[in-house]
DNA sequence: GAATTCATTCGATTATATTCGTTTTTGACC
DNA sequence: GGTCAAAAACGAATATAATCGAATGAATTC
């Protein structure tokens, strides 16, 4: 999308003021605020602007703009799933946090567990827990994925069979009816069945909305998992099925 | 989820004075203290805080305050430094980039090569190349060391040992006046030695004032090395020495 | 134990997303 | 050129959501 004439202006003085309100833009260009709010949403899509409430300030770094919207999406639900997986992985436990946008919540969550010891590929979660001194953390090596933070690859997944741990926590693209872990990228999954095999026990973390998609590849199925953790409850087969399984079935209350 | 402006400040405030105060930032940004407050929270809760009794001090996590220091150290020649190991390292090669302010200052001046395979293990290196499209970036596995972003360890050195780049750019912490390249941490030795290994080239990074210190592990002679790129000319006795042992010594002109 | 400081709730204000109807622009065709 | 239909841009109205400040009682510091 090309940008309007006044979009490129706002653009400019934007980066020349460090930030732009929308009443002032509204007059400024004597149209109404909501044309401003369009441009500034607009602008912020193509990843030129950050909304603040009231205007838009440039965006700084952050490369990845897919990113940070699958990361917004449905945060209410990754909060609450995060939230209640922390509650569930005790104080001086080891445990591995793969890829994905709610994995990266828990992470959050657990910035105030102590003595923790945390494999990950995933870097974000890396820097994430960096902010948490009592917590050890390990970077498995491999071939970084803008996209996403993530580190995948053969070198990953040979790095996670040189551990063992108490819980991993795995993320996955999509959860099909059959209860199969899918995911779109070949190499992500040699990593998470790589690391299914290094953990006593595996959470699953999945919002609802994964389970309307559709991926590929085949993690795994949670016939494997000891718990799933969600934010909405399944469909009733599923359920069923889970609890054949002997996978709980977590249903994360949400956080005001 | 995202900081407001003014929750931007008062991070930058906190990372400056070291410590904030609700009552100094309600009148500072004329608002009510609870709005201080829950802004302090939030950064809490995001692990940039940690809330004390009327106030708040930055988290030192990965945002170390020492290293902080090591950074702006001499950062005119650091940047000298990097900028003329940029202008060696040719576009297509792959190179590995280790630990060391020195190190990342050279990731910054390469953000603009081309078709670039970069092997580090260094978070920070990561970090900053990752706005490099036009890189590949492989990290190390290993252990996250917080006052640097380093990975180090035996993993680490073992995931080294799976490469064969064209250019190792390795930083340390002391030269001592018999060419010696001088570290504080074993662990982190090991790996500069796995490194050394590795690479067809060896450049050494070490500005001025790594002559006048000195560190009790030895990582090795410059008889190895390459090229060493310095911001000020060697003693005479050790340039004759590089001289004798073919290692050219690169004097880095300040850069405007 | 007095005084701050804190977490929480509530309501008021303001900003936002969304929808819809109007105006303007565009481009194709006669 | 002129006409028309489709598309885009814009503004107004609405419901939703975010922000802020005040009030309350609990927790803490001294």
């Amino acid at each position: 999308m090309n940008l309007s004439p006044r979009q490129s202006e706002i653009l400019s003085i934007a980066r020349a003021m460090g930030r732009v309100m929308v009443d002032d833009l509204a007059r400024h260009f004597d149209v109404a605020v909501q044309t401003i709010r369009r441009d500034l949403g607009e602008l912020a899509d193509l990843g030129h602007l950050d909304r603040i409430h009231g205007g838009a300030v440039p965006r700084q770094g952050m490369v990845n703009i897919a990113y940070e919207r699958r990361r917004k999406l449905n945060a209410g639900g990754k909060a609450a799933i995060a939230a209640a997986v922390a509650a569930r992985i005790p104080e001086n436990s080891s445990i591995i946090l793969t890829l994905g946008t709610t994995t990266e919540a828990v992470a959050q969550a657990l910035l105030h567990h102590r003595n923790l010891t945390v494999i990950t590929n995933n870097m974000n979660v890396a820097n994430t827990l960096c902010a948490n001194p009592g917590c050890e953390i390990m970077v498995a090596g491999g071939a970084l994925r803008r996209s996403d933070g993530g580190l995948v690859g053969a070198l990953t997944a040979e790095f996670f069979a040189q551990f063992k741990v108490d819980i991993a926590v795995l993320g996955a693209s999509a959860l099909d009816h059959d209860g199969d872990l899918l995911d779109y990228d070949l190499a992500e999954v040699r990593v998470s069945r790589a690391i299914l095999a290094q953990a006593r026990a595996t959470y699953v973390v999945a919002d609802h909305t994964k389970l309307t998609r559709s991926a590929p590849a085949r993690i795994a199925s949670l016939s494997e998992v000891a718990k799933l953790v969600t934010d909405q409850p399944l469909p009733p087969d599923l359920a069923r099925r889970c609890a054949d399984w002997g996978c709980e079935v977590v249903v994360a209350p949400p956080v005001p």
